[in-house]
Formats: structure tokens, C-alpha cells, sequence
DNA sequence: CCATATATTGACAGTGACTCCTATTTAGGA
DNA sequence: TCCTAAATAGGAGTCACTGTCAATATATGG
């Protein structure tokens, strides 16, 4: 998500023609400028080895500004994690199709619409929440909220209320599959095997958790 | 989790022969000094507001004391989360139980021979977990753990290898349908409200998740 | 084109969690 | 009782993060 041309895609929705505003425009390049050269240090150093001051000084700004940028260190990492894209897509799968059914549907597409940089910036990602706690660790609590925004979009699809317990108990028991596949045990991280996993994973669950 | 030693942590109150060695009883007497002290310190004060140098001189222990107690500051509210007891309890459930069941008898069971003290001091957690980002994150990271150990035990129980796809999809489902009742979109927190809704969304997964 | 309101920034001075090192005490065994 | 190993207090240092302030850059109305 980081590179290139993608001025308009941070804040608000693709609906609104680019505005400009020469101010958004510098302000954008140095969120992208801080962010990459954060993930690269990450990528080179280690996570813990790579101080703030690090990368504000890589990125040409300084310390304070890389905190108006970005509320805590990890925030940089976190940034898009497991995206509204999927969310988007899940609401425009057909009707018909069961929650479990719907959300391999949606991972499928999002998986196959990704470009080769994303999909790398993704498993560069992955990796660091793989090993560094910290990240691990926030990245879960995030996905809680994905819980409650799955749990609306599947109470959208099914008619009911988003608080209605089955339709939480369901979202829930997506996200923790998908996770549960995710964990790997001894985590290997391949891009495509992770889709597969997960992919697995889902169709599992179709079929039941009776065992 | 690092180094062997801490088993101390299960020597609560039960009246179990003591193994005296009078330095381990000191030991264990100050572990629960500076936990007693700090979870009373949170609960009045809040977590973000009450320093790790408060905690020690209520404790009576030097700061450098605290940190050899306890690795980090969430590691006095952590301790214990998502008991062993339960694990223990689910594993010696009947062979016939499907997984799913299985979970629910031994959640019934270990909720059913809590103590009050127990209960209070569960609850007491509980609610800083809901409320302290940090710790939630924390708490949904240790939460991976028990995939995995919940994961082993139901491969166990239905012989199957506990790296087994279908055995950590069920794992993670299980996992995943609590944390989501857990939630609550709205949290109130009642004790038995809680246990409450826990049972039922083990109850809706019984009937799988069609919808 | 200028003047003024508004945003963005860098420098600086905290605070608090955590690490590492050292000197001193204290328990338990010889 | 003395010797050793562990436990402790204390201090110095690092780093993430917060808040404040003044300087500068930009947008905008006149």
C-alpha cells in the first residue's frame, strides 16, 4: 500500500475525485517515506534494534514529527493490517452464500486482485508479527475489532441484529480458524502457502467442527 | 515462556504440604506481596496511573526487586489468565465428548468448583483486560498459546496428530466463538453474565455455524 | 501582492518501563 | 561458625512516548 501514487486512498473513500492540495501531497510522501524506511530497517536490523531516532533519521524528519505521524512505533507496522479491502469485498459476495462460504469467496478475490508489491509488502508484514511479541500481540487486539466488523457485515447478509450472539459466536469462529491456520505451529510464512492454509481452513469449517 | 522455575504461581491458598525452605517461602510470600499490592493499586488507582515504583514501595521491595518478580508490568496481571485448570479439567472429560462439548462440560465444571476469592480476583482481572489496551493485546497473545495447548489436547483426545489442519481449525473456532461472547460489543462484565454467554456460544457452535 | 490565520515542524525537557552492573546482605550447607 | 550462592538495593543508562514552545511554511481573504 505504500508506494507509488495512492494519495487519495488513505483517508477517504475512492467515491471522491483526487483532490490535491499541494499541503496533503507532501504530507502523504512523508508518511510513505517514513513508513518505508521504517519497515526496511525493520527488515535489515530487527524490529527492536531500530529505534524511532533510526528511522526519523532515515526518513529526514525528525523524532517528534515521525510522532505526529504515527501514534507508537508499532503503529507503522500495523497500518492496514487486515484490510477493509477483505471487508469490502465480503459485502459484495451474492446473498446466497453461507458467512463461512462468503468469506472464502472474499479471501479468494482480495488474494488474486493483489498486485506482486502488495503482496510482498503483506508477507514482509507477517513476518515481523510472526516474531516480534509487541506486534503479535497488538495485531490481535486489532483483530478483535475485525470480529465486530465481520459480525455486522454477517448480520447485514443474514438479517439480523450485529449483538445477536450466533452471529458473533460465527464471525468469531472464522477469525480464530483463519488464525489457528495462520499460527502454523512451527511457522513457515510462504505468501501463497498462507492463503492455501487459510483457504483449508475455511473449507474446514464448512463442513463442520465435529470431528 | 522462558525459565522453569515459577511454579510457585500455583502454590494459592490450598493447604497443600508445604515444602518449606524458608527462602522459597519468602520468595513466594513476596511475589504475592507485589502482586497483592499492585492488582489493589490498579484497581483504585488504574493501570496507566499506578508506576511500577509505587507498586514496589507498597510491596515494600525495591523497583529493581519488582522487575526480578515479574518480567514486565503486565506480566502481575497476566499470570494465570486462561488457567491450566481448565486444560487439566477439559483433558480428563469423558472420551465420547466431541471437542466442542468436551469444552463446554469442563468450563461448567471449573466455573462450578471456583471459590469466591477466585471468582472476585477473576473478575478483577477481567475488567482490566476490557479496559487496558496493553493488556488485552497481551492477553490475546497468550491467547495463541492456548490454541496451540487446546489444539495438543484435542488431538489427544481424538488421536489425531495435534499439527492436524481440521484438529487447529476446531482449536481456533472454539477459541475464537468464547473471545467473541466475551466481547459483548457493549461490555458489561457480570461474572456469571459472562460465564453465561460463554456457555451459550459453545452451545450455538454445537449446532454449527449455518446460520 | 500582502497580511494574517492556520498547519507543520524541530528542539528541548520531561516521565516511566525496563536493562545492566555493583556492592551488600542473608540463607543454608559444610 | 564460616563459606558460598542467592537475593536485594541502588545507580546509571536506553528508549518509547508526551507536552510545550517557537520558527517556518502554506493557505486564504483583502
Amino acid at each position: 500500500m505504500s508506494s507509488g501514487a495512492d494519495d487519495a486512498r488513505t483517508a477517504h473513500r475512492p467515491s471522491a475525485p483526487a483532490r490535491p492540495g499541494l499541503r496533503e501531497r507532501k504530507k502523504a510522501k512523508t508518511r510513505a517515506a517514513i513508513q518505508r524506511h521504517a519497515l526496511r530497517l525493520f527488515k535489515k536490523r530487527g524490529y527492536d534494534e531500530t529505534t524511532v531516532e533510526d528511522i526519523a533519521e532515515a526518513a529526514e524528519v525528525s523524532p517528534s514529527t515521525f510522532f505526529r505521524y504515527f501514534p507508537t512505533k508499532e503503529d507503522v507496522v500495523m497500518y492496514d493490517v487486515f484490510d477493509p479491502v477483505l471487508l469490502a469485498s465480503l459485502r459484495s459476495q451474492p446473498r446466497g452464500l453461507d458467512p463461512v462460504r462468503a468469506m472464502r469467496a472474499a479471501m479468494r478475490q482480495v488474494f488474486r486482485d493483489m498486485d506482486e508489491e502488495d503482496r510482498e509488502d503483506l508477507l514482509e508484514r507477517e513476518a515481523l508479527f510472526r516474531l516480534v511479541p509487541d506486534l503479535r500481540a497488538r495485531m490481535m487486539d486489532e483483530l478483535l475489532r475485525t470480529v465486530s466488523v465481520l459480525a455486522r457485515i454477517i448480520a447485514e447478509r443474514t438479517g439480523r441484529r450485529a449483538g445477536d450472539l450466533g452471529v458473533r459466536v460465527v464471525a468469531g469462529a472464522i477469525i480464530g480458524a483463519l488464525i489457528s491456520a495462520w499460527l502454523t505451529e512451527e511457522g513457515e510464512s510462504l505468501g501463497v502457502d498462507t492463503y492455501r492454509g487459510m483457504d483449508r481452513a475455511l473449507e474446514k469449517l464448512e463442513s463442520g467442527l465435529s470431528l
